[in-house]
DNA sequence: CAGTATCCTTTAGGATACTG
DNA sequence: CAGTATCCTAAAGGATACTG
C-alpha cells in the first residue's frame, strides 16, 4: 500500500514541480524550444553545471521534459517540453509576462535600472 | 546612481516575488479572501509562526499584500492582496488550478493516494 | 559536449521561548 | 492574537576537478 499524500491547495502540488530557484527559468526556456545543455548554459550563465544538469533530471523525473540523445561524438542532448509538460505552457506564459510588467513598473514606478536581456541564440 | 539589475528572462523577477516554498501558498490563500494570520495558520498548519510572519513582511515589501491593524484587545490583523498583488490572480489561479489536474493525474495514472484538502474556514 | 563526483558554503527553514 | 528573538538543522546551491 501506498503511503498518503496530503495536500491543503493545488499549488502545493504545482511548487513540486516547478518550485525552487531553477526550474521556472529553464522550463520558460525550452517553453517554445528544443534546447541542448549548452545552451541553457549560455542562457543561464550564473547556473552551474551541477545544477542545471540536477534540475534537468528532476524535471525528467517528474514526467515534464523529455530527454533526447544523439548517439554521436562529441555526444549531443537535447531537452524539451514533454507532452505531458506542454500542460504547463500557460502557466510558464503568464510567469514570464508577470515578471516582465513587473520589471516596467520597478523601472517606471521606482527608477531602477533593470535590463531585461531577451537573449535570442 | 542605483545598480543596474540583470535579468536573462522575465520569470526571474517573477521569482523574486513569489518564489519560495510558501509564498505561492499564501498567495493563494489570499486569492479570493482576506486573511487574519491565525485562519492562514489553520490553512498551512506546517508552517510555523516565524515563517508566516517573516514571509508575510516579504509580501508586503514587495507591494503584493496589504497589512491591515485594526487597533483593539486583543490584536487584530488582516491580509490581503494589495491593488497590485491583484494582477498575480490569474497566475496564482493556473498555478493552484494545475497542481489540482497533476494530482489528479498521478492519482488516476500512477494510484497515488493523495489527499487534497480544499479547506474553507 | 554532456555529465559525475567530491567537498564546501550559504541560506532557507524550524524549534522554542517570550512579549505587548 | 500577533509578533520577536535566539539558536539550531537541513537543504539548496556552488567550486573544482575529472571522465567517456
Amino acid at each position: 500500500m501506498k503511503p498518503t499524500i496530503v495536500y491543503g491547495i493545488g499549488v502545493e502540488a504545482t511548487i513540486e514541480v516547478i518550485g525552487g530557484k531553477w526550474k521556472p527559468i529553464i522550463l520558460c526556456h525550452l517553453k517554445h524550444d528544443t534546447r541542448r545543455p549548452s545552451e541553457l548554459k549560455r542562457l543561464m550563465p550564473t547556473i552551474t553545471q551541477k545544477m542545471l544538469t540536477q534540475q534537468l533530471r528532476e524535471l525528467e523525473d517528474s514526467g515534464v521534459i523529455d530527454r533526447t540523445v544523439y548517439e554521436q561524438v562529441p555526444p549531443k542532448v537535447e531537452y524539451s517540453l514533454s507532452t505531458y509538460g506542454r500542460s504547463l505552457e500557460p502557466v510558464l506564459e503568464l510567469l514570464c509576462t508577470w515578471g516582465e510588467e513587473h520589471i516596467d513598473r520597478r523601472k517606471t514606478q521606482f527608477n531602477e535600472n533593470i535590463i531585461l536581456e531577451h537573449t535570442e541564440l
